[in-house]
DNA sequence: CTGTTAGCGCCTTCAA
DNA sequence: TTGAAGGCGCTAACAG
């Protein structure tokens, strides 16, 4: 009575004495049977609890319906946002999505597309920003190349320039430059900036999009004002309280996080350090997860659509290379100012 | 030139004169080859960039090294958490990991574990409450059996009464008993409770707990004191303008959120109607997500070890069932009393 | 140690 | 409309 581990098309045809191939007709709807043999496959296969196999079917030419996301950390709120939108489209359309995550870790990276090569996923996304690395680029595009020869998609959420892939651009640069005129437009004009791994294209960008616009009102982004820290709520964290030991008393009246969750980290740290914000000093973010509107203060940032940024990445797989070039979707940010900023008293 | 769209195991073997056996052994190492020919073919492999077709290797018998997970909102921070636990484990154990969301669409779940029978996913994963529903019991089984016979490893987060597998079960109904035993000794007796939809077990066992405590110091807890919405931000926030909009006057002491998240709502709203927290009305949530402790007031919670959660349910799947009865791990929360709760003025 | 061969489960012509 | 048969790419006996 356990006879095979898994009930196949094969048992279902015999059970419902017809042949193989009437079977899979009838169970893909694939072309007209008659009714009464339709009937005896549906309920032999129901009586079976039969499930087909998924790897024959791909094997046998059948179609390939998942697609694999890779991102760096799935428990991050902004790639969580962007992969939910990612997941709205893909069901739509009837896709399995692999989520990975990397934690950061270029080879698991590379490895990862490996693997989705290796299960003929129907398209590969990569999610957040590249790392500014020539080996790393010539790996990736190693694995990614033959992967598009063999018919598969692949896009991206943020610049990889090195790959010529279909992109989704948030507007870092222009809306961290948009940040830095509206917040100079407040009165600042000392500033420190919080700021992630420079390898990360997102890091550089963001951070030359603010410290451009600063110029172009006079004010000068010192190297020594920029702290670079881990990309997290911990990196936030720790690099506030480094600048606060550097500081105490020519503080700046406002501090730049690259992203929000460092942002977050940097509130707290400010807080433990009797800093009223923004009475004390100025904190803005960037990204608009969908946490910081609930924060006391509410924080001051630039808004991205994460889930239409998603969203448009899975559509570009989906739609498919048409042209020879590299398709860019440009969305551009928008700031929306809260109350952790405020004209400066000082 | 553009001949097959993919590299085979056959064009690796004949490019390296061997026999497809062979190249099979050195990729796969799987045996000891002459060490020329072990060369030929991986320069073969690496000229050509092969890679494996994982649908046919798992046809062919091999092994299946995807694992899925199913969750009910990937953007959610708890379960993202718990992800990020499961994720950790199956990385460590070379496994793939397929997420996917149902946007808390029974059916959807169902579907979902479908179609990942089909994909022979060598473990099935359900993260976050079942629906204490009879139909969907029945249907969940039906799938679940059968993909079980067929040596499919399935393991839950959190109570699936109906069905019998392995879990990881957070001591829901302790941890909120904790919690209301802490509160009521901080002083409060009047309390309403912000509750999700009351077909999840987590609801269930929560408000049983904290309820149930109340009662044990004499502290009824009425109907009208529970207010049911979505089990999200918005609904925290929709529910606590409900709750303000009813009885501006006989305000409670203490609000209980069923989650944090949904706590999260409820101090923006109370923020928002002027309410200090915990000045006017202290509050609390359960599950210590991450971001809680970083807010102002930081939230009370009851600690759920979240990564861990995810990273001994996968350890289940992983060990396979060896008895016949379902294990259970159970996990307690922890009670962490922060600025969101003191002891009531009034 | 190496090569040959028989499936794995399914889809899809090709005949009947 | 239905059935028979040939792969899809790979692994795992089984011979050499």
């Amino acid at each position: 009575m356990k006879a095979r581990p898994h009930v196949t098309l094969e048992d279902v045809a015999r059970s419902a004495n017809v042949s193989l191939a009437t079977a899979s007709r009838v169970l893909n709807g694939t072309a007209s049977v008659r009714a009464d043999l339709r009937e005896r496959v549906s309920a032999a296969a129901a009586e079976l609890a039969y499930a087909p196999n998924a790897h024959a079917q791909a094997l046998a030419g059948g179609t390939h319906r998942t697609v694999g996301v890779i991102c760096h950390d799935v428990s991050d709120p902004y790639f969580a946002a962007i992969a939910g939108g990612v997941m709205r489209v893909a069901t739509d359309n009837g896709l399995l999505v692999m989520l990975a995550g990397t934690f950061r870790d270029p080879d698991r990276e590379v490895a990862y597309v490996s693997t989705l090569r290796a299960q003929r996923a129907a398209a590969i996304l990569l999610i957040g920003s590249a790392f500014e690395d020539r080996a790393w680029e010539r790996a990736m595009a190693a694995e990614l190349e033959p992967y598009r020869r063999g018919g598969g998609q692949v896009a991206a959420v943020s610049r990889h320039r090195g790959l010529k892939i279909d992109t989704v651009q948030p507007d870092n640069k222009g809306g961290a430059a948009e940040l830095a005129k509206a917040l100079v437009g407040l009165g600042h004009k000392r500033f420190a900036v919080l700021a992630g791994p420079r390898r990360l294209s997102t890091v550089i960008d963001r951070l030359a999009g603010f410290s451009g616009e600063l110029a172009a009102h006079g004010i000068e982004l010192r190297e020594d004002d920029v702290f670079e820290a881990a990309f997290s709520r911990d990196g936030g964290y720790e690099a506030t309280k480094r600048l606060l030991a550097g500081r105490k008393r020519k503080l700046p009246t406002c501090l730049f996080a690259v992203t929000d969750v460092m942002a977050i980290g940097a509130l707290t740290a400010l807080r433990e350090e009797g800093l009223s914000v923004p009475g004390d000093i100025s904190v803005a973010g960037f990204d608009d997860i969908p946490v910081v509107r609930d924060l006391a203060p509410a924080l001051t940032t630039v808004r991205l659509p994460l889930e239409e940024l998603g969203e448009r990445a899975m559509d570009l797989a989906i739609k498919g290379a048409t042209g020879s070039r590299p398709r860019t979707v440009r969305l551009s940010g928008e700031v929306v100012l809260r109350e952790s900023t405020a004209r400066p008293k000082r």
